[in-house]
DNA sequence: ATGAAAGCGCTAACAA
DNA sequence: TTGTTAGCGCTTTCAT
């Protein structure tokens, strides 16, 4: 007995039991689901029997089955630190936009910034068969041939891998920062001088970023004592705002300019320094690289590096569609940021 | 235990290749694979020589295939309108990690509240065989029995479903924040008024905050016309921004308090109002529904209403774990609010 | 204590 | 024009 069903409800049939109920073959079928009737050259009344059948009883590939005999589950994974975070979201959401148009569908897991989790997850995308994975680096190692190369990285490029990235050009990014900080500091007749919040340095997005404005002081001709850099042991809010805390009890006066290495991280320090209720004017400089409409509502001369999210996605699609397709372009590519200043 | 993880490359090794390569049957490796060996009486060398192979080998379940033999594929989907939004990127954060922890994994999807992308993401998900859907309906049509009932909405009730939801006390986060308001207004010496913008009026959640917010300006006897709705197509930063304008540009003063029903709009209508120049000053009195961090940088009184993501995708969980073990607990839930108050 | 075999639903190669 | 069959790798049931 076979239930009558709605159309996209339909009860897995399956085409063995569509082809029994015919008393026709799957082959026959399979062409016409295929559309491949005419080419085949089944007969028309078949071929509008079985388009009835199907209209009414409804009928939806069974794409496990489907998978486990191409060895292909049009599936992509996307392994990243987290989903509140708006970069990584919106990383996320460009790429699941991207695979679907592809006819791919995208599983996004966080792990945390853990390598324990990172590797939980990837053995577990490895049991899955998924075609290929993306994946934000939580650490250096990383064991080769994974996915069967199929493999690309994101965001963060850790030098040592035989894998393609495709990274923020943070370094030029820090340092076109810095130069305009500290040329807006002279203009405005103020000494230049910068404190940076400074995340994870074993990242390399952040690392880059640190280095970037540190070649900006020297080029400048700022001395050197002038750059304060408070580190942190990891980017999130708390991370920002311990940092600061500590900062501001060492005693120390706000310096003309205050940049951090990542939104949480700026969040972390402005709430500190509210905190604190000292020293925060509307006149203090502040910067951090990333960048977010709520920047908008701050009174401060305020300037952001905005990443280029749609362009990094476009090229890891790409590099991985070249994987899939063997014209392995194996590439490292580099994307630059564009500087946004407010009030100033 | 044992390890099933591999280091390196083994190329997706079969349980059958193992059987073959050792000298075994299927049943044996599989037993001590289970690491049922003892209960099973396998001989301790036998064991020993399995694990052995194995610790070199290594080998990977092939998920795909025990999914098509076992009809369950261990995996969950949620669609909901995009990422970008952090409210949606948080919950899918949460329950991303809520499932791994249940040894689910779950795949994430946005429909940018299209009906079409939506009814696309069903069937896709249908054709991989989810176990079960989490989904923030993008309208009120919904075919029953679909996922064999094991479906949980989210975020948003259109009322008409034999499905379970979980969503916020959207009105009564309403009527709080329309009496914090008005009692706001009065103790500063301001004549309460109120402006809200107020995105799609077909969604249920956006639609609860309005009559939240009318019935608080009722029941406190505020004159219904010192209440101004300006009603936006969607709830994005466009319409937000839109909405301000058109209500600016009409020629009308802004009152004493100006809400908007999520944070995109909210930000665009901030936005506008930079733009305009016009009667935005650090005395204005702000309010939105959802919560950011960013709301800290303002130096208004701004209050806010936060939704408890994480109590709501307990309840969804267990809603969903329900549907699965069959203690099918079919039930609306409703989460409350937290009223969060800043400069006032 | 271990082995053999059926079958999940699909695709592709080969028959008729 | 249509039909038959052999797997994909796993789990389960039934035989040794």
């Amino acid at each position: 007995m076979h239930p009558i069903t709605i159309t996209g409800n339909a009860m897995a049939q399956t085409v063995d039991d569509i082809a029994d109920h015919m008393g026709l073959s799957v082959t026959t079928i399979r062409l016409v689901l295929l559309g491949k009737a005419r080419q085949y050259r089944i007969s028309r009344a078949t071929e509008t029997r079985v388009r009835d059948y199907i209209d009414e009883h409804g009928y939806q590939i069974n794409h496990t089955a489907r998978s486990l005999r191409l060895k292909r589950t049009d599936t992509l994974a996307l392994i990243l630190p987290r989903l509140s975070n708006h970069y990584f979201a919106y990383l996320a959401e460009l790429l699941e936009c991207r695979c679907r148009e592809a006819g791919l569908q995208l599983m996004v897991a966080c792990c945390d910034d853990s390598e324990a989790n990172q590797q939980a997850l990837i053995d577990n995308f490895q049991q899955r068969n998924v075609d290929g994975l993306f994946l934000v680096p939580a650490n250096a190692k990383l064991a080769a041939k994974l996915f069967d190369n199929r493999l690309v990285l994101l965001d963060r490029d850790f030098g040592m891998s035989e894998y393609p990235v495709v990274v923020s050009d943070n370094e030029r990014a820090g340092f076109e920062l810095g130069q305009k900080l500290i040329s807006f500091c002279r203009q405005s007749g103020r000494d230049p001088s910068i404190l940076l919040l400074a995340g994870n340095p074993f990242m390399p997005s952040i690392d880059a970023r640190t280095e970037g404005i540190k070649r900006a002081v020297k080029e400048a001709g700022v001395p050197r004592k002038n750059l304060h850099v408070q580190q942190a042991p990891r980017n999130g809010f708390s991370d920002g705002k311990n940092a600061m805390h500590r900062y501001l009890r060492a005693g120390q006066n706000l310096p003309s300019v205050l940049v951090s290495s990542s939104i949480p991280v700026f969040e972390g320090a402005l709430a500190a320094l509210r905190a604190e209720q000292r020293g925060y004017s509307c006149e203090q400089v502040l910067a951090t690289f990333d960048d977010n409409t709520m920047l908008d509502f701050l009174p401060n001369p305020v300037c952001s590096m905005r990443q280029d999210c749609p362009h990094m996605i476009d090229l890891a699609f790409a590099e991985m569609q070249g994987l899939m397709t063997g014209h392995a372009t194996i590439g490292r590519h580099i994307s630059p940021l564009t500087l946004v200043a407010r009030n100033m």
